[in-house]
DNA sequence: AATTAGCACTCAAAAGCTTCGAGTGCTAAG
DNA sequence: CTTAGCACTCGAAGCTTTTGAGTGCTAATT
C-alpha cells in the first residue's frame, strides 16, 4: 500500500495534499496537527514533514512558509491515497437525465455533456471525437448540389453524420445518381470510410478497362472525397473556469499560454491523446501531461467507446490542484455515461 | 464637419483619442502640445482640454493625471475626426489569398477568415451565419441512416449544407426513398426552409385525403424535420487577444465577464446583431453595445451578403480603446471578401 | 527512542511613510 | 487670446516597520 512511506507519513502526505487543495494556500504543521485530531503536536508533525520533504513529496515556498506538495507529492497521493468518493447523487442524475434526452443529436451530446461536467467540476472540460473515418458506416450517400457539385453524406454506424463536397462535378440525372448510390452504398456498407477509401482505389486498378462510364466516374469521385482524411472534432467548454482558479488568476502569464493552448485544437487532441489509447482513467499531472510548455496543469481523461472502437475522449483540464477524489469519479462516469448512449444508437 | 466643436477642439481631441488608444495612458497637454507642432502651448491646450471636458468628451481618471477620453469622445471620434487608413498591402493579400483557396468548404472558411483577422487586428474576431433557414435551397434529399433513422439533407443555393436526423421512420426501400426524394424535392425547389415548412403544412391540409400514402408519410417526415429552427453558426477565433489588452489584464473581474461571455453563443450573436440588420458598418462603443454587462467593450461589425440576402456578419470585440482607423476598413473589406466568395459558390 | 514544549529565527505580506514627478488650475503678464 | 510661471494634487514607486505564520533546533519529558 503505502510504498515507500510509513503509515503516519503517508498520512501527513495525505492531510497536507487535502488541505492544499481546498486553500490553495501552503500548509503548516498546526493545521496538520489539528486535523489528525491531536494525536501529534505540531512539532512531530514538523518532523514528518521535513521527512516528506527530503523525499522530494513536499517543498516550501519560502523557508518560512508551510509545505506544498510537489508533483511526486501529488502522483502520490492520486496512486496510493486517494479515496474515491463516490458521484454524488444530484450529479448523477443530472447527467443521466441529459443522456436520456434523446432529443439531442450525437454531436448535440457531446458538446452538453462537456458543458454540464464543466460546471459541475468548475474546470474546462474537453470532449474529442476521433476518428470518424474509422468508423463502420451504415449508409453512403450521393447527394446533387447543384452547379457542377455533388455532395458526398455519410452516416456511419454509431450516427455520427459527414459531408463532403465534391467540385466539378454534376450533370448527373437523377438516376444516373440512384445508380451510382446503390453501387458505391453496396461497396461501403460495414466498412469505414478509410477502409472504403482503399477498397475503391483498389477497384479502380482492378477494372481499369471498365466499360461503364458512370460506375468509373462514381470511383473517381469516391477517390476524391475521401482524400484528406476526416478532421477531429473538439468540444471545449467552461473555458472561464480557469479564471477562477487562484493560482492562474495571479500569474497573467500563465493565464495566457493556458488560453493560448485552448485555441489550438491539436493541443487539445495532444492532451487527451493517452486517454483514447487506453481504456483507464489517466491522471497527468502538470508536467506528467504530453504538451510541452504547459507545466502547471492537470488533465484527468478517459476513453469512450462506440460499440467496441473507442472513438473519443473526455477530460477535464486544470490546475494541478485538482479535486481528484471529486473529478476522477465524475469523468469516468460521464465516460461511460457517453459511451453507453452512443452504444444504443 | 466638427459638430458643435471648432477646429481646434477637434484637432486636440482627435490626438487625444489617438495617443490614448496608442498607449493605454492618460494623455496630458505636453504630449498634444508637441505632437501639434508647437503651436499651442501646453497652457492653451490645458484651457482646451478643460473644455472638451466640461462638454463630455474627456475625462480625469484623478486630479493630476492626464485626460482619457469618455465613450462620447471615442463616437465623436469615430463620427466626425477619423481618417480611416487604407487596408494595407500585406494584409489585404492575405486575405485574398486565403479567399482564393478553394479547398476550404464555406464553413472553413468562415473560420479561417475569422482566425485570420483576429490575428492582423490583435483581437478576438467572430463570424456569425444565421438564418440558414431563409435561404433559397438548392436541393433536398433524404438518406437512409439504418435501423429506424432517415437523414435529411439540405444544401442551399450558398452552398451550405445542414442535416437533420429524422427518428423513428425507416423501413423505406431505395426505390420509395427515391420517389419521396424527388417528391420532396420538387416541392423544395428554389425556396427555403422556412417557406418549405409553411409550404409542407399547406400541401398536409390541402391532400388530406390523399390516397398515396407515400408521399403523405413524405410531408408528415419534412414537417417533423423542419420543426425547430435551424441554429446560428459562431466561429469565434483569437478570444486570448483580450488577454493582450493592459486594461483587462489588470482587472479580472472584467476579464472573467468577457471570457464567459465568450462561452456564450446567445450573447455573442446579441452582439453582431445590429450588423446583421444593416448593411453599413457598425461601430459600437462601450456601454453602445447590446449587451449589457459588459459596458467596457466595442464591437465593429459588419454584414456580409451571399447573392442579396444578409447571411451573416464578421466583427471584431475589443476595448474601448481600439484602434479604429485601421480595425474598421479591415473589417469592411473582409465583410465584403466573404460576400463576394460566397457570391460565386 | 520517540515525542514535545519552548524558543530563537525567518521571511513574505501588510501597513505606513516618504519621495517623485507628471500633470493640473489659476493668475498675471505679454 | 495666449502663455509663462507657480503652487498644488495625487497616484505610483520605493523604503521601512510591523506582524504573524511558520520553521528548525534543543532540551526536557514520556
Amino acid at each position: 500500500m503505502y510504498a515507500g512511506l510509513d503509515e503516519r507519513g503517508a498520512q501527513v502526505l495525505r492531510h497536507v495534499v487535502e488541505n492544499y487543495i481546498e486553500t490553495a494556500e501552503p500548509v503548516g504543521s498546526r493545521t496538520i496537527s489539528k486535523k489528525m485530531g491531536q494525536n501529534l503536536s505540531p512539532a512531530t508533525i514538523r518532523n514528518i514533514m521535513a521527512d516528506l520533504e527530503d523525499m522530494g513529496y513536499l517543498a516550501q515556498p519560502h523557508t518560512s512558509a508551510g509545505r506544498v506538495p510537489t508533483g511526486t507529492g501529488f502522483r502520490y497521493y492520486v496512486d496510493y491515497l486517494l479515496e474515491l468518493r463516490k458521484l454524488a447523487r444530484p450529479e448523477r442524475d443530472q447527467l443521466q437525465k441529459m443522456a436520456g434526452d434523446a432529443a439531442f443529436s450525437s454531436e448535440e451530446l457531446l458538446r452538453q455533456v462537456s458543458r454540464l461536467v464543466s460546471t459541475l467540476s468548475g474546470q474546462a472540460c474537453v470532449v474529442v471525437l476521433t476518428r470518424l473515418s474509422s468508423q463502420p458506416l451504415r449508409s453512403l450517400s450521393l447527394v446533387p448540389a447543384g452547379s457542377g457539385r455533388i455532395l458526398l453524406v455519410a452516416v456511419t454506424q454509431a450516427g455520427w453524420v459527414e459531408h463532403r463536397l465534391i467540385e466539378g462535378e454534376g450533370g448527373l440525372s437523377g438516376d444516373e445518381m440512384q445508380k451510382i448510390n446503390n453501387y458505391l452504398g453496396e461497396l461501403a456498407s460495414g466498412i469505414s470510410l478509410q477502409q472504403l477509401r482503399v477498397k475503391i482505389l483498389h477497384e479502380m486498378k482492378r477494372e481499369k478497362a471498365r466499360y461503364d462510364r458512370l460506375m468509373r466516374r462514381a470511383l473517381q469521385m469516391g477517390a476524391r472525397a475521401l482524400e484528406e482524411g476526416s478532421p477531429t472534432e473538439v468540444y471545449v467548454e467552461g473555458r472561464a473556469n480557469i479564471l477562477e482558479q487562484p493560482e492562474f488568476a495571479e500569474d497573467v502569464q500563465k493565464l495566457k499560454r493556458i488560453l493560448r493552448a485552448f485555441e489550438e485544437k491539436s493541443v487539445i487532441v495532444r492532451l487527451l491523446d493517452r486517454a483514447l489509447e487506453d481504456g483507464a482513467i489517466q491522471v497527468s499531472i502538470g508536467s506528467e501531461n504530453p504538451v510541452e510548455g504547459l507545466p502547471d496543469i492537470s488533465v484527468v481523461a478517459s476513453g469512450y467507446r462506440q460499440g467496441d472502437s473507442r472513438v473519443g475522449s473526455i477530460g477535464l483540464i486544470g490546475p494541478v490542484r485538482m479535486d481528484y477524489s471529486r473529478v476522477i469519479p465524475l469523468v469516468e462516469y460521464s465516460a461511460k455515461l457517453i459511451s453507453s448512449v452512443l452504444g444504443h444508437r
